[in-house]
RNA sequence: GGAGAGGUGGCCGAGCGGUCGAAGGCGGCGGUCUUGAAAACCGCAGAGCGCGCGAGCGCUCCGGGGGUUCGAAUCCCCCCCUCUCCGCCA
């Protein structure tokens, strides 16, 4: 959520994120609703006050007149302070519902319109140029009976999927290959839950109820099954207020992610590129304000690194503001060249990294005390994918797919699957 | 799942109807001492909100939500969480 008291002194701002954004969330609503609660605060204060020096009165010797008097007295300030409290409170719950649809700022630097308007900002590696008619991941995936969507969909339903064999394999060396670059860059390796409250999972901007939503929700419990450690990590933060010397925290989660993908039908997402659940190494972190900039960047670094090792062509893209979600400041993407996408091969998100500066932190309560500074401050949060295994494996099965109908595994990840080649068989 | 004990400021911990926004300790900040540091001693300091140009004034907060009372950290009810024991289980 945006600062509450900024509001009206940066509405004209505001606006202007709202309209790259293309969100419908209503500035002046909030600002005139903020103001109404405020109006109330001050009155409940006051009525409070009249309270309190009530009370301070009634604490000397009273005879009995007096102190039924004072008592029915009392009684009627207590009601006079409840009466405004229920103001209150249903101003501020018109206040909130507005607050919350308002999304963070947009860094200047990011590109105008949607989801076709991401700007290249770099590339690495080839598209390769087979010299046979290539397989797309289910192809693969079937002849060497790596996946089995068709056990999932029985089991469990469709977009659920069984990893069998060497993609079982695959599957765990992934996730040691990652915490192995992410102990090297400094991070606290988590494994951690795979449900979580449904306040946390707000608070990282999830909306975890209603007909849009993309996260399960169990019916015997009040938990949601988490959509990335992402919210896990989050949560750890959540109400706590740092020293300034504990930052920068760098954290890798562990997680399985699960998400119902309503509303995603027809898109472009055969196979593993969309399913209701998938392993996640993630990367999360938490800076003072004006370092999340610079550990974006490093995230970014990162992210390239890991894919660099894992020998997938890939590009970097800005994503426009019209594609960002709500708490994200700027996004940065990895796409990998995946040939089995679309006709002959197209860029497929494998990878994200977003700095959500206060936005998350502020609905967290995630404050931190500068060393001299006056007031605690939010910090900033930012998240990035480290290993997202469903598409990883899918690129993996794609880009290193040989003549002989086998899979060479990449030099890096040959320590963790023992392997330096699947199939064929 | 059952029984019991608890949840208090950045952390630990006392308080158990008005004298309490809360003792004490740790940690933090400033100072004295020291060549410097440590130790010792002295002092400062909770979080958040509203009003005010400002000095400042006021309000809220003792796990969360209700209730009793003129008055609740303190009494009652519900929920959440932690610990101990028992049960169950990988």
């Amino acid at each position: 959520m945006l600062d509450p008291r900024s509001l009206a002194e940066r509405s004209g701002e505001i606006a202007e994120s709202c309209r790259r954004r293309r969100s419908q969330a209503d500035v002046e609503a909030a600002v005139r609703l903020h103001a109404e609660v405020t109006a109330r605060q001050t009155e409940l204060n006051e009525a409070n006050r009249r309270r309190n020096e009530h009370q301070q009165a009634g604490k000397r010797a009273l005879s009995p007149e007096e102190r039924q008097a004072h008592a029915a007295e009392g009684r009627a300030l207590k009601e006079a302070v409840a009466r405004v409290e229920t103001d209150l409170a249903a101003a501020r719950a018109r206040f909130e519902a507005e607050l919350a649809r308002l999304p963070n700022f947009v860094h200047p630097d990011v590109p105008d319109g949607g989801e076709d308007d991401a700007r290249e900002l770099s590339r690495w590696g080839e598209p390769p140029r087979f010299d046979f008619e290539p397989q797309d991941h289910l192809q693969i995936g079937a002849r060497l009976e790596l996946l089995d969507f068709e056990a999932g969909a029985k089991v469990t339903g469709q977009k659920w999927y069984y990893l069998k064999n060497e993609a079982v394999l695959l599957e765990l060396a992934l996730q040691r290959y990652a915490l192995e670059v992410l102990l090297q860059e400094g991070f606290t390796p988590y494994v951690t839950p795979d449900l979580a409250r449904p306040e946390i999972v707000a608070g990282i901007g999830f909306n975890p109820r209603g007909a849009e939503t993309q996260i399960y929700s169990l019916a015997d419990a009040d938990l949601c099954l988490v959509g990335s450690a992402e919210i896990t990590l989050g949560g750890l933060y959540a109400d706590s207020l740092l020293a300034e010397a504990d930052l920068p925290i760098r954290a890798a989660g562990i997680s399985h992610c699960f998400r119902t993908e309503a509303g995603a039908a027809g898109r472009e997402s055969k196979g593993l590129y969309r399913v209701h659940q998938f392993t996640k190494t993630e990367m999360f972190a938490v800076t003072r304000p004006e370092d999340s900039e610079a550990m974006h960047q490093r995230i970014l670094a990162i992210e390239e690194r890991i894919f660099q090792g894992l020998e997938l062509p890939y590009r970097v893209v800005d994503i426009a503001a019209g594609d960002l979600g709500a708490p994200a400041y700027r996004k940065f993407d990895i796409e990998a060249w995946m040939p089995g996408r679309g006709a002959g091969g197209s860029w497929g998100e494998i990878s994200s990294a977003s700095n959500c500066t206060d936005y998350q932190a502020r609905r967290l309560r995630c404050r931190f005390r500068r060393k001299d500074g006056k007031r605690n401050e939010p910090v900033h949060m930012l998240n990035g994918t480290a290993i997202s295994n469903a598409r990883a494996i899918l690129a993996l099965l794609e880009i290193h797919q040989c003549a002989d109908g086998g899979v060479r595994i990449p030099e890096a990840l040959r320590p963790f699957t023992g392997l330096s080649k699947i199939g064929p068989r």
